[in-house]
DNA sequence: TATGAATGAGTGTTCATTCAT
DNA sequence: AATGAATGAACACTCATTCAT
């Protein structure tokens, strides 16, 4: 029951141990690579070569440029996906949001140039259309904001994110390495936002 | 000694008017085929076709597609940048701030696609390097907030105008139409982090 | 108003006479390079190649390699085909069957190994899908059988541009080059299924 | 000293039941796949998936692509050739061709995409040069003519196995059923070759 | 000055074949 | 004997850029 299209899923699940350590080299050479030299750099021959493998082998379990992009969205969002979500589930809401804001800071800071060229990457149509709308931060954050009251909370989750997004991006991109000071000036913006928003 | 690379300067200033409007008609033709088709379908053949033009004659005035993507921020970002300028002149600080943050919002709405292709493409190094620093954004913000008597101005500067694009990025993105609403919650963020923020 | 999907029609007119030589010659090397290597060796780099163009230049005028062969195709029916469709229409069905004959045993033995794998890429889905079917050979025959009054005109076709077919290229592949004596002996075939058959 | 090069003869007899059945099963899967994806989806890889094999036990058995198609040309053949050798050995000449031509409409119309396919591949040099000689339906074909008392048994065979190989391939391609109602209208074109042409 | 034909390095992708396990 | 991971040459196709006309 393949929830995307084929052609964007992982080829082939890796048997033996050796498999397994070749598709996490690649994954990593992906992110490597996109570090190093951007989208601009970011191609498959290059991916192989910085993993040591050839083209044929990163084809054997990725069976498009883009799937590989969305599985190494996939690898860096998943832990963040799983803390946000975690965050977003706590019982104050004032809690909840603060928390997703820090998860959300830390994640960013860990590799920013990474992360700021995947959520770039996030936007392409293509891409767009296989992630997971179910589990996507909207709706964390859109349930967030209904316990808080709000009845513009789509709008509002909207908003927030953006917020998020671009000052996490921006510090990122800054070369800023403490979260905690970049999570303080995200709850300034977030919670202004809230309060005179009515 | 020119401030940038000769190769991202536009090759040759328009001297009659037919070039003049050869330009223009080049430089309208990269707005639109970036809007239509997005940064996948933007090459130069395209636009010299799209602008009724030859290649060759793309190539006479723009030595590059870097400089052509270069002149068209230019263009794009000129009225903008003088009214911002003009917003962040005014007297009052905190109208100047609002003012600021009303055309920014006017500014991304305008053209949202091609705001917000071209605001990645300012992000590639190459280009970011072409940029003239001296009469960046945030120069103004940080004048603002220099008067608003903030010690961190330069820091808050740079949240504060990430706060901005993000949330007309993201806006433009899904199709909202009206600047004033967009503008009055970009004020609250923008507010709630000044306020909160010491 | 294309009658055929864009991809497969020709690229862009040539406007220059040095364009149309150029054309002319991917033609040519194309079947030169399919009767040389067949259909094994037959990939656009070698056609560019043998063509003295860059393979750039072979996709400005070809905007895949099935309208490369679709073209091809049709630059080596084009005279088949017209000369097949005046004998269909010589008052006499004899005269138009035997003169049909005639035409194809020549028109096999012009280029033998090119006319065979052409044939042979006719079959292609692909290719199929974009030939003109209004104007194919089963047309012209069955008019002429139904001017002979046969009842299974359209069996009756389909099996006589079979053992056309089959009796020209075998002879090509063997290496005959007299058309005449060629077309004497499907004569006798075609004749002899015609008779026999009620 | 192998009649043919060994790069093209089976790698090694099976010799235990086991390997006999995976060399069927890959055979089988070969004719599967030609049959469902054409030459286009006709690799080793898919042979071998659709087989149940591992891509390095088909290799084991057949030391080469094109020894696996020669092995599947083989096995196609194999009832065919001894049903048109019997044929041919019939005492009146007569009845051995109509035989011959029921034999043929037969094998074509039992798999007729596998058939024509083969056919096609049987055309290509190297297979082409891997084929055994001495046994090939030419042979048989001559032997009927020379029996007829015909001194242009040679070319005459020729014809007639273009003309039947021409027909029921079409007549397969079309999805025709019936190798009875086939079979008659090959005799027509037949005997009326043989007839008409002293 | 304008044109557009030509270029060719580069990119995504396939697939026959090998070989360590 | 069987496996399947790995290889890399080969191929279709794109696009920024040049230059003869």
């Amino acid at each position: 029951m393949p929830a995307r299209p084929a052609v964007l899923s992982i080829r082939k699940a890796p048997r033996q141990r050796r498999s397994a350590h070749t598709v996490e080299a690649i994954l990593e050479a992906a992110a490597l690579v996109l570090e190093a030299d951007g989208l601009e750099g970011f191609n498959t021959n290059a991916v192989a070569r910085r993993a040591g493998a050839s083209i044929g082998t990163l084809y054997q379990y990725f069976p498009s440029k883009d799937a590989l992009t969305l599985a190494l969205l996939q690898r860096e969002e998943g832990a963040y996906r799983e803390a946000a979500a975690a965050a977003a589930a706590l019982p104050d809401w004032r809690e909840a949001l603060v928390t997703f804001i820090h998860v959300s800071a830390r994640q960013q800071l860990e590799r920013p140039n990474l992360a700021r060229l995947l959520d770039q990457e996030e936007g392409r149509p293509d891409i767009r259309a296989a992630l997971d709308k179910g589990h996507s931060f909207i709706v964390l954050m859109d349930g967030i904001l209904e316990r808080a009251g709000r009845s513009d909370s789509k709008l509002a989750a909207a908003d927030l994110l953006a917020i998020i997004r671009g000052m996490t991006d921006a510090a990122g991109e800054r070369g800023e390495r403490d979260p905690d000071n970049l999570a303080h000036r995200i709850n300034a913006a977030v919670l202004g936002y809230l309060n005179l928003l009515i």
